[in-house]
DNA sequence: AACTATTCTGTCATAGTGTGCCATAAGTCA
DNA sequence: TGACTTATGGCACACTATGACAGAATAGTT
């Protein structure tokens, strides 16, 4: 990795970091993209190209998170049930979670105090998920050889999948270490899985 | 009701109507709220005042759905599991789509088809349904005399429910009356309760 | 009908997000 | 070093959204 790259990181680290302290003191909606800028001495359009907008900013853990899902996926047997595939998916994302440095650690706990204190962001969360539900629903639509316009139970299996990460993700509202929230994601895994019919996404 | 009010509803389904054809002949983004006031000769200030936000227009559905939702809700039995409440809650909301007049029926039918086409405005929709489900799990919570803050099955509860609502509001995407979209909305409500355990949401 | 209070509306000013464009600076490779 | 590629900064601009104030329309009262 040359220079430029590493140079490119280390800019896209620190803006994260300055904008996640200055929203978490004065919160989001009264922090400018001028003062996240200003934080760490780049011009507000370079903002713009790291992040496409203030909500990508906040958000960007989803794009390593997607990017789990849709490895694991692939690599799951074609014969296992969708759903079953997909909370190996979600297992995954709590592993690499758990794996988290210290610094990463950080960034994560973080973020979710700055959604637990602006339900208006969860909004953008979520909205940043039904992208990612979109793109699960072409890939479970494959493996279930149906076509993804017409197939109800194939988004159904999806929606019902990205629930069970958000639910544990959001609730319950409780500081702790990463461990701790892991741990109570996948307690949000079992839950969902106890609560299906066996064989319901077949 | 005074001549006041009838003129503030006049300019408001004024308003949707100018918005709804533009969105759809030039799409969403590219529609300014400056074009939407034109339309209608109001200025955009006082489109403000009737929409919080160009979003918040193109979502005004919701306002009407959360009420039924909430309103069915409390009519509900105490002893009723949560989860075949809200899927009553559901379906009295389709009954109410399905009873609407010409007009509103034209609006549905004509709103379905935006949000068809800007995936991007499902995001949006997802976002505002996601406040709906905040305070549904108040609600829900209440029922099952549990802390909503600490209850992960609650916030599953309704969060399955959401998703079968979105699930048979956006799919299949094929356009048809409204009685069609309804039946495949009911569909979407019957496949989910095949789906679930008995008993799960206790 | 006239008078007053209330509420709605338009105009102006302003903050903030996000984008296109072009010149310049920095990193890359021969 | 020199030529090439890519990142950055600065500028202008469009759009959304909000606050403040003045004027118009409506409602209620006498």
């Amino acid at each position: 990795m040359g220079l430029r790259e590493r140079k490119k990181e280390k800019t896209r680290l620190a803006i994260i970091d300055a904008a996640l302290d200055l929203f978490l003191e004065q919160g989001y909606d009264s922090t400018t993209v001028e003062q996240i800028a200003g934080a760490v001495d780049v011009s507000p359009r370079t903002f713009f190209r790291y992040f496409t907008s203030k909500d990508h900013l906040a958000l960007w853990f989803h794009d390593h998170g997607e990017e789990i899902i849709l490895e694991t996926l692939a690599d799951r047997p074609r014969d296992e049930p969708p759903f079953t595939a997909l909370m190996h998916a979600l297992r995954a994302v709590l592993t690499d979670v758990e794996c988290s440095t210290g610094e990463d650690a950080e960034r994560f706990l973080k973020l979710r105090r700055l959604l637990d204190a602006n339900p208006h962001l969860i909004g953008r969360s979520v909205a940043r998920g039904a992208q990612t539900e979109r793109r699960l629903a072409e890939v479970i639509a494959a493996r279930r050889g149906v076509d993804p316009d017409k197939d109800q139970l194939t988004h159904l299996i999806v929606a019902f999948a990205m629930s069970t990460m958000r639910v544990g993700f959001e609730c319950p509202r409780r500081d702790g270490t990463v461990a701790e929230i892991v741990t109570r994601m996948a307690e949000s895994i079992d839950l969902a899985e106890r609560s299906l019919r066996p064989g319901w996404d077949l």
